[in-house]
DNA sequence: GATTTTTTCTACTTTTACGTAAACTGCCTA
DNA sequence: TAGGCAGTTTACGTAAAAGTAGAAAAAATC
């Protein structure tokens, strides 16, 4: 499962002029090596025959310059809402001016666009790979938990969360709902899954996803990299917590497990 | 406690015109009678002496039409965000010029901020009666659950919970930041407080408030009017699976009670 | 070193929406 | 019935920010 790459989101801190002028990749220090070939990217092979096969790296820098705009954009969305950044904005953030910035998108919503999709993309590839490695059907929710618990905590995935969709054109609006909602029909699947096998207690699933996805989303509202606990320890507190209830359990030993280690201060090792 | 008069938010119906012209009060037939006399408002009582005295329901009814503003900008807000919603929407709403908004409301800023204090202040206040109702610290944090559950369905209780407080000035930000975590705080208290009288199972009641929290608020974000559950049958849902959690109870005789009345599509009686 | 292509910038136009000035309407009172 | 006041309107000033044109700079290629 490809979540292991992802950048930690190192989310408010301001970003660093890199040389005397002019450097885009710099949001949290995104890994220069392309992040995530999302479609057909690698087009022409290494030894390809054409002869317009020049500049392989040079697409390859240039997504990456494509991947900086989106991810200073998110960061800055996520700060003060979509509408009250500024094209400006962005492109001081990247030591750039606003014009550079046309040169690698279309226009404003279409940044939204891709952020949002970028972090849909992701929580949809986990909850596949959740799916993938198989397991109980409350294996696999919980599976899912944990991925979303995580990506929220993430840049795009935060956009998921914090930026509302009700402020872009109809149709892009239409798709991104679309793809919600997808999310959404899988937790609400693996729910009646549990409940069928009897894992998960008799209820409404959709009543039950909504809390579910409610609870973990509310994380990217008010998490901060810098607080007490690691995004894997919010998740697995707060996912025990939507397991057993918040009620003292009488009649079993009282199994809420109580992990409340110190947060190991990541120092930034551990590629 | 005051929350039986709250006005059952029609939501996204546009409102429709009242006379030939110049209409003010409507968004969800706001009753004409002043609402919530949120501060000193009957200042002048009725027989009182100062010969200024004139004008007893005058300013009565300014008053409830500038609720009648605040409240369209509420429901704007939550259809579209506050930037996406202008001043001109909100008046058209209201079959209204835009200078006469003005009129009521010193600008845009302070339309939010008013929505949004009426939100948190509608919250403070159900948990103060949840307190003052008495009663173990679970009785009271589920009457606190149940009270915010209901709210973040209203107009103003979701403003609370999709327009963030990022796109106002840093003054107002901040207190509005300070009444949320007011909020916050109350929560995380009883739930200190229900695990020290052993109702509730040991935990980190931050975390648990903000699970907690989450869960309801997410019902801002995807409850609609028409849908299939009234807000009081959400509410209980939400809270049993909160309080007894997703999973199976292998050893308990399943308490979780699965009320799956339908809805009996309120008829706009029973005042 | 010249030329072409890629990338970025300065300087501008356009649009949108906040906010205001000043005038108009009609009711209430003197 | 004249005047004042509450409430509303039309018409406008202004600012911020999206988006564009065309030139300059940097890099690659010949």
């Amino acid at each position: 499962m490809r979540f292991a790459t992802f950048n930690i989101g190192a989310y408010p801190e301001p970003c660093q002029k890199m040389s005397t002028k002019k450097a885009l990749p710099s949001p949290t220090a995104a890994p220069p090596v392309a992040r995530a070939p999302r479609a057909a990217r690698a087009l022409a092979a290494p030894g390809s025959a054409s002869p317009w096969a020049k500049a392989p790296e040079r697409e390859q820098q240039r997504q990456a310059k494509r991947d900086a705009v989106l991810q200073a954009a998110a960061q800055l969305f996520n700060e003060r809402g979509f509408h009250a950044t500024s094209l400006d904005d962005i492109a001081a953030r990247l030591n750039v001016s606003k014009p550079t910035l046309y040169y690698y998108v279309k226009n404003k919503d279409q940044i939204l666009i891709e952020c949002v999709r970028e972090g849909l993309q992701m929580t949809i590839d986990g909850i596949e790979a959740s799916r993938a490695a198989g397991g109980t059907a409350i294996d696999q929710l919980m599976a899912c938990m944990r991925v979303y618990a995580r990506i929220v905590t993430l840049d795009f995935g935060m956009c998921l969360i914090r930026v509302g969709d009700e402020e872009l054109p109809p149709d892009s609006r239409k798709e991104l709902r679309r793809l919600k909602s997808e999310i959404d029909k899988a937790f609400r699947r693996l729910v009646a899954a549990g409940v069928q096998e009897g894992s998960i207690a008799p209820c409404d699933p959709k009543m039950t996803a909504f809390v579910i996805s409610g609870a973990l989303s509310w994380i990217g509202r008010w998490y901060q990299p810098d607080g007490e606990f690691t995004p894997e320890q919010i998740a697995e507190q707060c996912i025990a917590t939507l397991c057993h209830g918040v009620l003292r359990r009488t009649d079993a030993p009282a199994p809420v497990r109580k992990a409340r280690a110190v947060k190991p201060r990541t120092p930034a090792s551990k590629k």
